[in-house]
DNA sequence: CTTGAGCTTCCAGCAACTGGAAGGCCTATA
DNA sequence: TATAGGCCTTCCAGTTGCTGGAAGCTCAAG
């Protein structure tokens, strides 16, 4: 297989797989001709890949889950405590989005929104305490 | 006041003061000697700028806010724009997040966890087909 | 033989800093 | 007065995970 193909099938852009060959997560051979030759294998760790990052996996948790997962003599726990690990990280980030949508909610509805300059938003931004409600 | 002061009362470090200096959203003026001097609106101005950051607004929507604050010609419509949109990208991210988690935790949940090599989160990334539970 | 698609490499840029090196300045104390 | 330290300066490089674009080679079709 080919590039285009490949990415075709591993729903990854030809630019990312370039970039995954040259942090070395996948090493693709290489016909006469220099185009690089996809094996199932290869195409196999790609979705592998897409589906860790869709997960929010960074990459070098991806490299380590790789590595695990070529891994036979791998403990089930390791793998679990890099998901773990991930999935506490989500949720500290999620936990900030919140505290972000509460207060730019209530901003935003106090917020007339006309033609006035007259704007709480920018009033708590500049540091003006709120009146209370 | 010099940027360690300012750093200090404004709760950003120096190496961000210097940048936001570089990328012109705050303009000090300097001493003879080179240092930079600060104000009290230099001062006001990074206290604006590390809450709008706070609440996760870009660098260019920074820069816009900080325009129109310091525009008194301003709608307060343009700045609620502003925000709403922001909040709706907030939203994305958290509704993200959330598919993310919510994989995730049922991975992590199916996992034992021991010495085993056995591992659902691993089958489910290479992507066998999770067995109805 | 030419055209166009697909492939190659390499370089640059995004966001928003952050770390570190090399060196100037300022103040206090011995 | 010398020196030590702490603060200041600039500049360069690195972070994360790609993405865009340029220049150029290859391959298949007409």
């Amino acid at each position: 297989m080919n590039i285009g193909e490949v990415a075709k099938r591993s729903g990854l852009p030809p630019k990312t797989i370039r970039y995954y060959e040259d942090i070395e997560l996948i090493r693709p051979m290489r016909h006469d001709n220099g185009y690089r030759v996809f094996r199932e294998t290869d195409l196999h760790k790609l979705a592998f890949l897409g589906r860790a990052r869709t997960l929010g996996f960074s990459i070098e948790d991806c490299r380590i889950l790789l590595s695990l997962y070529e891994d036979e003599t791998r403990e089930s726990a390791q793998v679990k405590a890099l998901a773990q690990d991930h999935l506490t990280a989500i949720n500290d980030k999620i936990s900030q989005l919140r505290a972000m949508r509460e207060t730019l909610q209530e901003l935003v509805q106090s917020c007339h929104g006309d033609d006035r300059p007259d704007c709480p938003i920018l009033s708590d931004l500049s540091g003006e305490t709120a009146d209370p409600v």
